[in-house]
DNA sequence: AACGCACTCAACCGCTGAATA
DNA sequence: ATATTCAGCGGTTGAGTGCGT
């Protein structure tokens, strides 16, 4: 069943738009409104535009009370750590930024800050050893997990201080601190989408509050998933250490070697805990990323389901898998 | 001055999910 | 229940720009 094009796409201008398109645009948009209907927007103005590109030039440019550039270090931290929790979702991570499209966040976080961030990783691991080649995620996005989920797992250990290894399980005061915004987002999220078995974790996380008071200062930001308790006391303690684990130091690790433990992982008595539908969950979202990592394939791997859903199942991955 | 490379960001593309017929 | 339409979203592209050689 194919898709009928939202636009005649021989008779619409394309590329960029020009001043008097724009104030076209605008004047129009501040008198009567979108009406609802993008789609017939360009016509009733008399543009040669499609009605997606009106939204977009509208949303991300000329919309009012857009901000350009400028980013703060506040934001910097929503961002990155928004970005850790949820992933590349710039519409929730461009609504906790007033002023901020999800393109311009999207923009920042892949042309600077990404790389500011990734940067100091990469600094920091040669200042420690120096034998550590850093393997960047998008240095051959065909191995390994997807660009997202690396990137995510770099920056989320590197910003919890994986240097102790143990550290974060062994001093419950680094267990969750949520900013009050990071919270109600999460809540929204969880209430919305996770699934249950996921939710108990992340409840427990979110429970933990800055002390009543105090400003954050932005390393209360982060978001830090409490370990599973179950996991912790069945499994050997084991996987406390592989958890923490750089993904990229580890020996040889591809998509072949690292997922075909899944099974196994799968029969940890923590996973077992939780029931035989995550297990199940867990085995589904093991294939399909392994398929996606297989095919090379550029799409969002945080999906099909639930971005949640793979995102927390990523960190009980993390916390079940054996080297 | 000219060239090439890297970077930025506006805009496009294609997919998904919700609403509706 | 199914098909269709549309808004919204995230990934990708390519023109423009800056910088080094």
């Amino acid at each position: 069943m194919g898709r009928a094009p939202c636009c005649d796409k021989a008779n619409v201008k394309k590329g960029p738009w020009s001043p008097e398109e724009d104030a076209k645009l605008k004047a129009y948009i501040e008198h009567y409104g979108t009406g609802g209907n993008w789609i017939a927007l360009p016509q009733k103005i008399g543009l040669k535009r499609c009605g997606k590109s009106c939204r977009l030039r509208w949303l991300n440019y000329l919309r009012p009370n857009i901000k350009h550039g400028g980013f703060s270090e506040e934001e910097d931290n929503i961002i990155s750590n928004l970005y850790i929790s949820i992933g590349s979702r710039w519409s929730v991570i461009a609504a906790q930024l007033p002023g901020r499209t999800d393109n311009d966040i999207k923009n920042y976080w892949n042309t600077r800050l990404k790389k500011k961030l990734l940067g100091k990783r990469k600094q920091s691991n040669s200042n420690n050893n120096g034998n550590s080649p850093s393997t960047s995620s998008n240095e051959d996005p065909k191995e390994g997990l997807s660009n997202s989920a690396l990137e995510r797992l770099q920056l989320h250990m590197q910003l919890q201080g994986f240097q102790n290894p143990l550290s974060f399980y062994t001093h419950p005061q680094l267990w969750p601190k949520l900013h009050p915004v990071q919270e109600k987002i999460v809540q929204t999220l969880l209430n919305n989408q996770t699934p249950n078995f996921l939710s108990p974790n992340l409840q427990a996380a979110t429970t933990t509050q800055l002390p009543e008071g105090q400003p954050p200062t932005g390393e209360e930001f982060f978001i830090h998933p409490k370990p599973n308790p179950a996991c912790l006391d069945q499994a050997s303690g084991h996987h406390q250490v592989s958890s923490f684990i750089e993904v990229d130091e580890l020996p040889d690790v591809k998509a072949d070697g690292f997922m075909a433990q899944t099974g196994q992982m799968a029969e940890f008595d923590c996973f077992k805990e939780v029931g035989g539908s995550s297990k199940d969950s867990l085995i589904w979202w093991a294939q399909n990323n392994d398929q996606d990592m297989r095919s090379g394939s550029s799409s969002n791997s945080w999906d099909s389901t639930s971005v949640l859903q793979s995102e927390w199942v990523f960190q009980d991955f993390e916390l079940g898998y054996n080297l």
